[in-house]
DNA sequence: GGGTAGCACTCGTGGGTTCAGAGTGCCAAT
DNA sequence: ATTGGCACTCTGAACCCACGAGTGCTACCC
């Protein structure tokens, strides 16, 4: 075995020990736990080089090594094959999600199933508009003057709006623009119909081309993904089970970060353009100040007109990553299925 | 002074220099920073009766004394008078809340607001479907076969269930179910709609009625509390602040029982039997495991044809009474008065 | 009777010291 | 390249001790 090989075995044994134990790695312990087939000094020199490297650090001289947010990353890197999640959990991933009733009803379940799974805060973002197609849109008058707007995905996905005529609705104008509407929608990915919409005001006439406006406006706002794109959190609680020990001070932050539906929009949105089905992001990795001592594990999930999005649980650096990468794999998968379905 | 009276108002400074300090109050402390007029002998006297009363312990001998649950609750009883909040709170919270676009966007923007206002947990419920009245009900043909079930509310509150038709929908069939569906529900109190579409189905014969009844169930079926009522938190990073000085271990609990809409939709139900302006739940009095390490001030609004809900802010023990109150009244003055606009 | 002053007593906190053990780096030997 | 040995470092636990905050009690005063 190459030198180089075993010193990035060294820096995995560390990782998994410092995981399990929550404690710095020494030497000793290390030839204790793994057959590493090498005396404690010869770890040692590994150690040192690693340390050069930048993968891991001594807390204080006379400790053990720790993992850095580079250790971290070349041992999820390394990673070859994920471990298949177990059969019972497999089926009552399967379960619980096939009864669900309404794609709000899917996504609850989702996540709190992962946060279940994996022990962790789980987060799961609604399917995207902007990928997913219209189905139907309809035109509801309420009142005189009013209109509702209501916007059907093939997701399952029910937008609404309402808006305030110029002036007192006319029955006829409202049909025909429901039906124009319908034509030239249905079946556009929500992303492409601001072209196909654009001409349809031009078929009507005054108080009629107004309206139709308004209308086409009010459709092409619910486009506007900062406020139509929405991630649902559970699981917080896991955080603070191992509070004390994972974070420095508090998990403030990291609380703060979740509730800002635009830091974890940026994130998933980041993560996207990792083409892998698990994608991982480290510490600093992050890029997000409240997000220094947490790591974050997303897979996409839908596509084939169900939208993408994503899903995937947040925790401490010191987490199960090949554990947590199986169960956000596992549960966007059969999420996939789902939808499909 | 009786000596009764002498004693509550003890009773109060201790509150109050806990709550400031966060250390146990000794008789010296007490009359340094309050004029009571009588030495700390004295109210050293009072402290035994109090404690004797059980408004107070002591952690250990030779330290202060700290409130009970009980002591905090005859506090919050004594308080006469709510201070009002500043006059730029107070315009602070109107323009946020006047700039809303929909009813989603009233709720969150509240809910963000009370948590700022108050540093502490925020949760606010969605206006009760069963008081809310009906507007109007859709029905969309979705394909061949599937029905899209609309219900706007009198709060611009909008759901929609799809259903499967047993047969091919008829035109004719789903336009006069929609004008029947109207003629008969809109105005309803949500509550009553069960008597009120009980023979509708009765119109139609062979596949109509039997997509009448359908219809009708998805309707009664929106009336299911369970599943409509929702309560929406935010600043749960605001708990994590002062984690360790304000829980015994951790803020885990809290964080659980606030993820479990049963739990908060219990505790609101019962919250709303008082029939004062702002309701206290004090440690154990929530009756909830998770919270006896947590107070919940909590205060109606809505009402009149806008639904009535709750909304109010979680904390510590700990907490600043007299503030959280005020702030939660004011937010609860403000959004009520926005839906009603 | 209620308020006050004084006093002895309790007990937790914080500072300082010591000690053992874990872990390292380096060097000489294989 | 690997290993055994060894001197060195540093943390954390244990311990002790003194300080001081705070109490309860009793005797005294108005």
């Amino acid at each position: 075995m190459n030198s180089d090989d075993r010193r990035l075995d060294v820096l995995r044994a560390i990782v998994e020990d410092y995981v399990a134990t929550r404690e710095p790695v020494g030497s000793r312990a290390l030839t204790e736990r793994h057959h590493l087939g090498v005396s404690p000094a010869t770890i040692r020199n590994d150690m040192a080089a690693l340390e050069d490297a930048g993968y891991i650090v001594q807390p204080h001289t006379s400790a053990g090594r720790v993992p850095t947010d580079m250790g971290y990353r070349q041992f999820v890197d390394r990673l070859s094959e994920v471990k298949p999640l177990s059969l019972a959990e497999r089926r009552a991933i399967s379960l619980l999600l096939e009864d669900a009733v309404d794609l709000d009803d899917v996504v609850d379940r989702a996540v709190r199933l992962l946060a279940q799974l994996t022990q962790q805060v789980a987060v799961v973002q609604y399917p995207s508009l902007r990928r997913s197609a219209l189905r139907h849109v309809e035109l509801v008058p309420v009142g005189a003057r009013h209109l509702l707007v209501v916007i059907i995905t093939t997701t399952g996905r029910v937008e609404q709006r309402t808006l305030e005529a110029g002036a007192e609705l006319d029955a006829e104008v409202v049909g025909r623009l429901r039906v124009l509407l319908n034509v030239a929608a249905v079946g556009r990915r929500l992303a492409d119909l601001e072209t196909a919409l654009r001409s349809l005001p031009d078929e009507f006439t005054g108080a009629g081309a107004a309206l139709a406006r308004a209308v086409v406006e009010e459709v092409e706002s619910t486009l506007d993904l900062d406020r139509e794109e929405r991630v649902v959190v559970a699981g917080t609680a896991n955080l603070a089970r191992t509070a004390g020990a994972d974070f420095t001070r508090t998990i403030g932050p990291v609380l703060e970060a979740l509730e800002e539906q635009v830091v974890l929009l940026r994130l998933l949105g980041e993560m996207a353009e990792d083409h892998a089905a698990v994608a991982v992001r480290i510490g600093r990795e992050t890029q997000h100040e409240g997000l220094v001592e947490a790591s974050i594990v997303t897979s996409p999930y839908g596509g084939e007109g169900a939208g993408v999005a994503r899903l995937g649980a947040v925790g401490p650096l010191r987490m199960d990553y090949p554990g947590t990468m199986a169960a956000v794999r596992a549960v966007a998968r059969y999420l996939t299925r789902i939808l499909a379905g």
